[in-house]
DNA sequence: TCGATGCATCGACAACTGTCGATAGGAGGG
DNA sequence: CCCTCCTATCGACAGTTGTCGATGCATCGA
């Protein structure tokens, strides 16, 4: 998303999109703004380390898992950890709560369901 | 991927993995292995002009594009597309075959399907 | 043979990203 | 009230990424 500025000026796809409530990528071409957000969702999983978050909290028996319970077994700092359970909350794959002490991280199962639904047939 | 080297010591998952085909974000905690793999797959849908060339190539009735009809409608110079063209052929995501003068690309909808097998339940 | 066309690669550059240590802020316990 | 524990934010830094123009290479048509 860097570089100079686009010189290539943008011509739209003949091809009418229908406008579904969730844009797939196999259905029809997709415009900027249906990719943009699509690769928002992407860009949150395209990360191992946010993908083992994801996997750990599928596993908790509870639904939640704190921070501190994922800096050992992920070996990366709790800044780091914390950066990375940001960056799923903002996209919608997880939410935290905070329960007195501690905050408790959760899977939204729908919105990993609204991610694969894009690129299924 | 990047920044100083790793203080923490990545201690194992004490749960078992169950060694499947393909591994999934949800049926058990992913190691750094599986998890690289995966993120490599996503990395690959995490750009929203590699979206459109997926729904492109999706959309196109013969299954195969070439190179010069993704310029127009994406609106990024020749080498551009050609970068992103091979960011996906690396991630096994389109294929590209040779046709006299021109590259024909097509969709390889067994490898979305894994992808999208990986966020399943 | 020569120019035109289609595609890939190269080199450069700015923006983004993952990582850390240091630090701030909020909640509990003594 | 102070200290400790848990989490988030900050600042810094190096590696990666998206983009372009220029260029090289192969194929086709005249």
């Amino acid at each position: 998303m860097a570089g100079a500025g686009a010189v290539v000026e943008e011509r739209p796809i003949t091809v009418s999109a229908t406008e579904e409530c969730c844009p797939s990528v196999l259905a029809s071409p997709l415009d900027a703004v249906e990719a943009a957000e699509l690769a928002q969702g992407f860009t949150a999983l395209a990360d191992p380390v946010r993908l083992r978050l994801l996997s750990i909290l599928a596993a908790a028996p509870g639904g939640g898992v704190c921070v501190c319970d994922f800096v050992g077994p992920l070996g990366r700092s709790q800044p780091t950890i914390s950066h990375h359970l940001k960056v799923l909350s903002e996209a919608g794959l997880v939410h935290g709560e905070r329960r007195t002490k501690w905050v408790w991280y959760s899977l939204d199962r729908g919105r990993l369901a609204a991610l694969r639904a894009a690129i299924d047939a």
